[in-house]
DNA sequence: CCATCGTAGCTAATTATGTTAGCTATCGAC
DNA sequence: GTCGATAGCTAACATAATTAGCTACGATGG
């Protein structure tokens, strides 16, 4: 190595991950996170392309995180939908991220394995993956409306999820 | 009024829809609008506040349209789903910017009303709101999914957006 | 032990964009 | 016809991303 490293790419997507929950994508500017590792922003770019190379790679992180999370569920679709639920809560800006900027099709499709897994379970190789898209669409439809503030009509938004649970129980049972 | 005006707020509106689909978010930028309503980019400043306003109206007209389109339906659960997702296919862009800019709450809640007022024939009076979230969480996340790319796995969309619908009516059906 | 080479970091500069300040010209009201 | 309000304009500023080119340091090979 030349001149010792201030820094380092995981410490960058570490900064960048900071600084997105903190001030949203507008607060994550390559002027912070140099700031934030100690370096100017100039020198990210010896480390991390551009700015959007640095929201993927933030928006992969996020994903091994998730991914890590939904496997330390019971594996059953109510475990799995909790788990998106509270991992969503915890790092609001980073689920956000998952899907607009561009994560890798590669880790959507981890985040999308265990809940695959569970589709099959339940209604068979036949329909599973027809079955998982129900339950992730639903899922993430949700967590993203409760985000955005949507539901802000009243109600108890913890009840309304645990009615979508048993609905969407409910049209995976009678199914094969 | 003063030196006759080359533009208006709809026309800046309707330009920034336009840009708004042809090149995202990125590409409706205000020198963009204004080249579009003939001025120079700070004259846009005497109609609309800022980007962010600019954003918002935008989400506001898009609002609009999809309330006209979704009043177009028969009104069951199914009409709507498909006339939300087809809607969503002519104006992907306008479709996220409902979601992610501040669109205003006032507006969310016309969507809404269509797809309460559906639940509330299916399943009462007692657990409409519950089933109206789970309705459009479902489709929300289903056809954002869709546009986000997230269904590369294969497998015919058309088919799972069906099946999801089944999946849904069944979710409601055994209820109250 | 020294010469060399590759590279992290730096400063300076460029570009793009949003936004503000201040001027001007024109239209409607009196 | 004069006057006031204001849409649009040019010029300027702030912030950000990014590129160009320099520098210094440390590993490596003689």
């Amino acid at each position: 190595m030349p001149t010792p490293e201030k820094t380092s790419f995981s410490r960058i997507v570490a900064a960048g991950r900071d600084l997105l929950e903190a001030g949203g994508q507008q607060g994550l500017t390559m002027q912070n996170v140099a700031e934030r590792v100690g370096v100017r922003a100039p020198s990210l770019y010896k480390h991390v392309g551009n700015r959007a190379a640095l929201l993927a790679a933030v928006a992969e992180a996020t994903v091994d995180d998730l991914v890590a999370r939904l496997e330390s569920t019971d594996g059953s679709i109510e475990g799995l939908a909790r788990g998106y639920r509270q991992f969503a809560q915890a790092w609001p800006e980073g689920f956000r991220l998952m899907f607009s900027a561009g994560a890798p099709p590669e880790a959507l499709a981890r985040v999308a394995a265990p809940v695959l897994h569970a589709s099959r379970q339940l209604v068979g190789e036949r329909d599973a993956l027809e079955a998982a898209r129900l339950v992730t669409a639903w899922a993430a439809g949700f967590i993203k409306m409760e985000l955005a503030g949507a539901f802000r009509l009243g109600g108890d938004v913890d009840r309304a999820f645990e009615y979508g649970l048993v609905g969407i129980r409910r049209a995976l049972a009678g199914d094969h």
